[in-house]
DNA sequence: CTTGACCTTATAGTTACTAGAAGGTTTATG
DNA sequence: CATAAACCTTCTAGTAACTATAAGGTCAAG
């Protein structure tokens, strides 16, 4: 089938899918008479398995090392399990450092009368240092 | 004084003052006679400014809304308060989708066995399609 | 006078794509 | 059969918010 094809199967662009093979995540496609590239039901189940990687949150390089160890048949699982709860973990310190972010701003927006007065206790906080202790040490920006 | 000591004082990085002066969300800043810049103790609080308003998940575009905000004596406060609260809200959506990324993750990790055995239900979860719904929508990359 | 710690600019790299241009192919329709 | 729409191809550049590197000028200490 064609690229516009695998795409609508497994739920990727066209391009994304381009992407993977240029960064060589995925083997190059085969090719039919045309040049027009041309996927088998195997290649789509490899684009489904990084499709659902990405969207559980794997980063490139982990949807590598998951891909690679979907096709070693020699694998051992705790490797796999591994990598999985190490992503939770991360995943969980991002979700602290988010609720920090989120405190702060309510935090922000409550010292605020917001009314027409040019008077404004938010732009007073980022300004002024140690009113109120803004918490979190790592930025993660919008 | 010079960019590394405004650094020091407002926890931005010599690099970073320079990129915030280029994309001109900084004025650029005075020279001394040999080049360097010269940052006033006015210059040092709006980077600090800035700083704690990264800090705080504002991105770029934001910061310069609130930067011109917080210069702009004839401001109204409720513009403030918006968009802080918008903030908020989106800072609230991004926790819950990493929220689910965490429960599919621990899900797929309590189905594996963490064995030498080669075989991994966290890779077949992976693989096959409708077995577990995997819920999240939008992918949240780390 | 030289070493090291600063400072300068300019360029390229990061992540994971997305958008667009310029052009070839295929398919459907008048 | 012509042509237009809808595909496909490659290549280049843009996104966010920096960070890294290179090549070089300046300054203070020993």
């Amino acid at each position: 089938m064609n690229i516009g094809q695998a795409a609508k199967e497994t739920g990727l662009s066209s391009k994304t899918i381009r992407y993977y093979e240029e960064i060589k995540l995925l083997a190059p496609a085969r090719r039919a008479d045309n040049g027009y590239r041309n996927y088998s039901e195997h290649d789509v189940e490899n684009l489904r398995f990084l499709q659902r990687a990405r969207q559980a949150g794997f980063n490139i390089e982990e949807c590598r090392q998951l891909l690679s160890l979907h096709e070693d048949t020699s694998r051992h699982s705790h490797h796999v399990k591994e990598l999985v709860l190490e992503k939770a973990e991360r995943v969980a310190k991002q979700i602290e450092e988010l609720q920090l972010m989120h405190d702060q701003l309510t935090n922000l927006a409550s010292l605020c009368q917001a009314n027409e007065n040019p008077h404004c206790a938010i732009l007073d906080e980022l300004s002024e240092p140690n009113t109120i202790n803004l918490g979190a040490d790592k930025r993660s920006p919008s």
